[in-house]
DNA sequence: ATCGTAAATGGAACAAGGATCCGCTTTCAG
DNA sequence: CTGAAAGCGGATCCTTGTTCCATTTACGAT
């Protein structure tokens, strides 16, 4: 991987360093505000906090999802390295699935509204939604897969399926104390299993 | 129940005529309108569509969710009411659960847009949620206790986080082929019964 | 060191939608 | 018939997203 340093000798005229530091400026504002005002807030509200103006807002992230995308991206990261750590760790493939799924469940809901902004019927998040996907779709495959070779799940659940319905079950869990998304995810991974 | 007929001899002013009329006319227009543009089209199409004034449709209906409750009322009665019918005709109290989850679920699918409105993470519907689980939960909640005395699911599960979860799921259904709630649901109900 | 220019910037300006307010109109009890 | 309360409509304001462009800045070339 190239490192992402200064890479001083590129070709062309490469970034401007006001640019870069910008980029990075923006990325710690939309962290801190996502965190206080979720996933939703205003873009002017970040660029404030920024102290960028609207236009390099724009410039940097042409979509709300962009953004969201790049502040989560190590954490994407991290989910997704996760899987075959488990499956190579867990006393079972159905085992390495159910933490898998806890991690992944974890990840939605302490992000305030990203479950929310995944599945966002509109395409505002279309970006967001595609990234994910391509990142943690094949993750779950591969677990799905090995728990159906070893017998203890039936074939035929998708992965996309799956992790739709998991996405959708975190989503509101903070706005009622008698809702738990993990009580409902533990009871479809229960529906999976074979008898 | 009072007859929601004229009532000529209320006391005081009962209710002039040309507000009951456009009372009605705006419960039509935003039922077409829901069909055709979601849930969350603009309040200015429905009071257009209807041929009123902003300040007419605001006055009737103050918050969205009471337009949309309004819309809904009548199959909201509807799926309420199914729940004890089932109950006494279905093969057994699990086989009713059944059946009434999917009718919940019908419900939620066919109205573009409804089960996200019934989540938002705002509370831009409490309103819409508070008349759901209102009049839902109970219907839930007595299949449910029934299913328990007839020994086929474990206790414990609780009618609010159930009908949450099947209206999460409900989610987005139409924005993916690839998605379909009801193989979910279908699973988290196997998940609920005793082995 | 300085210079020319493409990149980057900031914020004014526009668009869309929600909510409010108030002068005018209609209804209807007396 | 009449007056006043209820109802009406839409102009207006607010918030938020998005675009656009005159100005500023960094930096490779000279």
């Amino acid at each position: 991987m190239p490192a992402a340093g200064p890479t001083r000798g590129a070709s062309a005229r490469s970034k401007r360093a006001d640019a870069v530091r910008n980029q990075q400026t923006l990325l710690d504002a939309a962290a801190e505000v996502f965190v206080t005002s979720g996933i939703d807030a205003p873009i002017r509200q970040i660029a404030a906090r920024a102290g960028v103006g609207l236009g390099t807002l724009y410039r940097h992230f042409p979509t709300r999802a962009d953004l969201v995308t790049a502040v989560y991206h190590h954490q994407i990261e991290a989910c997704a390295e996760a899987g075959p750590k488990l499956l190579a760790d867990a006393a079972s493939p159905f085992d390495a699935l159910r933490q898998w799924v806890g991690l992944f469940a974890d990840f939605l809901v302490t992000k305030h509204g990203l479950a929310d902004a995944l599945q966002s019927d509109s395409d505002r998040f279309a970006t967001l939604h595609a990234h994910f996907l391509d990142r943690l779709m094949p993750v779950c495959a591969q677990l799905l897969d090995a728990a159906v070779d070893a017998g203890e799940i039936a074939p035929g659940t998708r992965p996309y399926e799956l992790m739709r319905g998991i996405g959708n079950l975190c989503i509101g869990h903070d706005s009622d104390p008698r809702y738990d998304p993990r009580r409902l995810i533990e009871l479809l991974l229960r529906g999976l299993r074979l008898p």
